[in-house]
RNA sequence: GGAGCCGUAGUUCAGUUUGGUUAGAACGCCUGACUGUCACUCAGGAGGUCGCGAGUUCGAGUCUCGUCGGUUCCGCCA
């Protein structure tokens, strides 16, 4: 098809243009026909322009007013001053008086509104992809996806890190998320796994001799999906030899530190905040704090100060060996005014029972000073006094405390902390606090399974104080175990988590036994790294972040679809191309599997 | 695996509480008019498996049960 190739694209004209001849091509987003002149928005990646056709242009009146919506036109003509401009975009000054009009492509009527402000709702989105990716919003959730990867690449490559591809194929391993499983037609009844993440490969790439390594890589996890997680998604994946935490931190701060910088303009700080997990929980009982809120609400243990109260509730929990612990509310907090009504309170009641607890022990200063409290009754001089001494409660400031079992408690209190950081608006988008959280267990004990699972992965290493627990039988000394394993968590978020590696095979086998791998099932399954670790493996660690959370995050949204050009729904469906689908018997066939009825 | 919300015109929704006339609105689409719009305006028109399947009822968009899809959360995600 011949046709007038653009000269310009339709985001760039401005009134230095006027005068020039030019050829537009791109998509009609509106058409405004006025009886007599005609006007047309054209759309592409770059931008809106306005054209132009005079009835007086009677070769093409007629072919401007048949044009509907998304059809794809050429225009040619020159740039002119536009009587009335419009503000609102970068090209409103001028508009192009056409001579010559053609289309290069029609359009159904589209199942939507190819618009700004979309009307759709989200399925509708997903099936017409294409249809809502030309939106600007959806077009800059893209770009700004790819300047992210320059940047990764970049900052890589100029320290020496060497990209290096792992395979999609791989072997299904125990442990961990589920795999995605591909049948094998030559090796019938065995099966590939695609890779939860290139875990392996990046180690065995250190015991090659790599030393730094770097991807941007997809893994896969047959798991249920939330809105920030996908069934295919992106890692940043990092692995480096002879290093320890901190030399995998201090390269880690300087991405995050060029990425904030080049797309946020926002310095951050050079060296991020670190906390152990076990200080994580014990103040603010997650282990991905939103450090936003700072150091307000800080979990208070009570259980020493209350503990002559005659208060049963409180009295069968710290017999059993349980805590009592609260958090503190002032009237203000990061500058937000906080009043905690009886209807709030009451909320925050309701809320301690649907996560579990029997209730919510309340204490309030009035402002003459007096307390008022839903346990006062129960609770002797000397309680009540260490309680305020506890946290140094002044007039207008609000306690909440929960009792139970410790984890329990610390987790209620912390999710109760969110709760009230969220309500009174205390989490501000224009903070940026990042933190790593260090010192992980290194293994919990699953009660369904009934066995200790590695609480990050098998390879972790525990610290070199805990080693010589690995051979304990004691559960209570086994999940003592710390381990050299470390989350970076941005704003309450989660944004990677990595670890320096066992590179020993004898400290990886008792890991192994420890939750619950004999020697031959090791072997069986991780027999290949075993192996390789056995000629000469370098002390190594890494990190991987998410990267699509990260984008996220940059773009300012909480769904990691609106940054994924194809992304899948929480059924892991695409509505696109309609995948999963069945297929056909001789497909399977070739591949000898057979599939169960029902 | 569990819980919540949603499903009505091409689209977004109202109508469901309290079952009852021909299921409405806006946008989009079609026809006509209109020479400076940019949410063009004006006049007219077409357009419905009320997600699907049972059930209750004289009668179901509305009530009950089941099911499918979307979404959010818990479990799960080393």
């Amino acid at each position: 098809m011949l046709y007038n190739k653009r000269t310009n694209t339709c985001g760039e004209l401005n009134t230095r243009n006027i005068g020039e001849t030019v050829v537009l091509n791109g998509w009609v987003a509106k058409k405004r026909d006025l009886g007599g002149i005609i006007f047309i928005d054209v759309r592409d990646r770059y931008g809106i322009t306005q054209i132009k056709v005079s009835p007086e242009k009677k070769n093409i009146s007629a072919l401007a007013a048949s044009l509907g919506n998304e059809f794809v036109i050429s225009a040619k003509g020159n740039v002119i001053q536009r009587e009335s401009p419009n503000k609102n975009i970068p090209t409103g000054e001028i508009e192009i008086d056409v001579d010559e009009l053609q289309v290069l492509n029609e359009s159904l009527t589209t199942p939507f509104v190819v618009e700004e402000e979309v009307k759709a709702n989200e399925d509708l989105r997903l099936q017409y992809r294409y249809l809502d990716l030309r939106r600007k919003k959806m077009m800059d959730g893209l770009l700004l996806r790819n300047r992210v990867y320059q940047l990764v690449h970049e900052y890589y490559a100029k320290l020496n890190f060497v990209e290096v591809e792992t395979p999609i194929l791989m072997k299904s391993t125990p442990e961990g998320a589920r795999d995605y499983l591909v049948p094998s037609r030559v090796h019938k009844g065995k099966f590939y796994a695609l890779p939860q993440s290139p875990q392996t490969y990046k180690q065995i790439l250190m015991v090659s001799g790599l030393d730094r390594y770097v991807q941007i890589c997809k893994c896969f996890r047959d798991e249920d999906l939330r809105a920030d997680r996908q069934p295919e998604f992106t890692q940043i994946d990092v692995e480096m030899s002879f290093v320890g935490q901190e030399d995998v931190f201090k390269i880690s701060e300087g991405l995050f530190a060029k990425i904030w910088k080049e797309i946020l303009n926002f310095e951050l700080p050079v060296r991020f905040p670190r906390i152990t997990y076990d200080e994580a929980m014990t103040k603010y009982g997650i282990d991905k704090p939103d450090m936003r809120i700072k150091d307000l609400m800080v979990i208070t243990d009570l259980t020493a100060a209350v503990k002559t109260c005659e208060f049963k509730v409180f009295n069968d929990v710290i017999n059993s060996g349980g805590m009592i612990a609260g958090i503190k509310t002032g009237k203000s907090v990061n500058g937000a005014k906080i009043e905690i009504t009886r209807k709030i309170s009451d909320s925050y009641t309701e809320f301690a029972k649907k996560i579990g607890f029997g209730g919510l022990a309340t204490l309030k200063m009035n402002d003459d000073g007096t307390l008022q409290s839903s346990i006062l009754k129960f609770l002797n001089e000397e309680s009540i006094n260490g309680i305020k001494n506890a946290f140094d409660i002044k007039p207008g400031d609000f306690v909440f405390i929960l009792s139970g079992e410790r984890n329990k408690v610390l987790a209620g209190l912390g999710q109760m902390r969110l709760k009230i950081a969220e309500d009174f608006k205390l989490l501000d988008d224009s903070k940026h606090e990042f933190i790593w959280i260090t010192d992980f267990p290194l293994f919990h004990y699953d009660e369904e399974e009934n066995r200790f699972v590695g609480e990050h992965h098998v390879f972790t290493s525990p610290k070199d104080e805990f080693i010589h627990l690995l051979d304990s039988k004691d559960r209570k000394e086994i999940e003592s175990i710390r381990a050299n394993c470390y989350d970076l968590v941005y704003n309450g978020t989660e944004l990677g988590s990595g670890s320096i590696r066992i590179h020993n095979s004898d400290t990886q086998k008792k890991v192994f036994n420890v939750i619950g791998l004999t020697d031959e099932e090791a072997i069986e399954k991780f027999g290949f790294i075993l192996e390789a670790f056995r000629y000469g493996a370098p002390p190594h660690g890494g990190v991987a972040f998410g990267f699509d959370r990260l984008v996220a995050m940059l773009y300012g949204t909480k769904s990691i679809r609106d940054i994924i050009a194809f992304p899948k729904t929480v059924s892991a469906a695409s509505l696109m191309d309609n995948c999963p689908s069945p297929v056909i018997n001789q497909q399977l066939d070739e591949l000898g599997i057979q599939l169960k009825k029902g």
